[in-house]
DNA sequence: CCTAAGATGTTGAATGGTGAACTAGCCTGG
DNA sequence: CCAGGCTAGTTCACCATTCAACATCTTAGG
């Protein structure tokens, strides 16, 4: 009888699963970065430039921005500041509540948007989406959706 | 007539499946980087050991080393150099080439590697594995392996 | 009210990552 | 055999991220 509670290792598919999906998301994420280098974003940028651009008003509460970009408020506040730097964002009061700050999308951060996102959008076809049929990206969906739901649970728990 | 080419966006199921994965990415790296820390280990630290302990005499080059976690040699240098005054590894010269390096795994190295697999494991097995039927599993290795091919056909192109 | 606890956001120091320049050793063709 | 170009790896200067300390404002309880 056993002492100790036998470690339940991966089998052969399962390791071969996850190993795959750990390449894929850095080579991904390796790759659409590259194509977004000679516009002088990195992902992070383009991510919260999406955010901003789908945002009532172009703005969002800096907490709010920094939860749906599963970032630290400090860093988005070094990001944020980089951007402003860069005048594709600004920075502006909040009425109701004298702590808070939105960040706000500028004309020149809406410009770059537009210019950007179709080359993004075609990278992300090349390197991910083309490449599954509609059968596979079904599945793909079904398989991550209650992965996702669970981490979210884990969220800011013990 | 057109006399640009339009964008090609995604669809709503294209849209939605492709930001359950980044989020998924995240969210899994996040979480297994917090179920890491209580044993002063981050991913790639873990990642490293891994490689070494998987590999014959426990070494590796570092070019190898660098190759098989796709970081540049830059980083990789100064993470062997952090894990090196971890004691979780050591640098070794290689005999038949003089300008090569050996990243070796440390007795220390082996042993955190023995206490800590199982737990990272576990983690894997809690946020993921566990979390997909055999089906699914099939199915998204099926979904994502031409997509690894994809994109290591990619690396170090123009 | 007033105070204490909590929320919002910033800052600064310390650590980690990047990319280019560099050192050193290997290898090939003339 | 030796000059040039190539490969392995490190280093340096700069940028990005983290973590803790802080300032400011809100809100709930007494």
């Amino acid at each position: 009888m056993e002492t100790e509670t036998a470690t339940h290792w991966l089998t052969d598919a399962e390791q071969c699963a996850w190993r795959t999906h750990l390449e894929v998301n850095r080579l991904l994420t390796y790759q659409l970065e590259k194509d977004l280098q000679p516009f002088g974003l990195t992902i992070n940028d383009y991510e919260i430039l999406v955010n901003l651009s789908e945002s009532d008003e172009m703005r969002m509460r800096m907490s709010d921005l920094a939860a749906a970009t599963l970032q630290s408020k400090s860093r988005l506040s070094h990001q944020i500041t980089r951007m402003e730097n860069a005048d594709l964002v600004r920075r502006e009061n909040c009425e109701s509540d004298r702590r808070g700050l939105f960040a706000v999308l500028t004309a020149h951060g809406l410009e770059t948007m537009r210019k950007v996102s179709p080359h993004h959008v075609a990278s992300v076809r090349k390197h991910f989406i083309d490449l599954l049929s509609p059968d596979a990206l079904a599945d793909l969906e079904t398989a991550l959706k209650p992965i996702a739901q669970h981490l979210r649970g884990q969220r800011g728990r013990p």
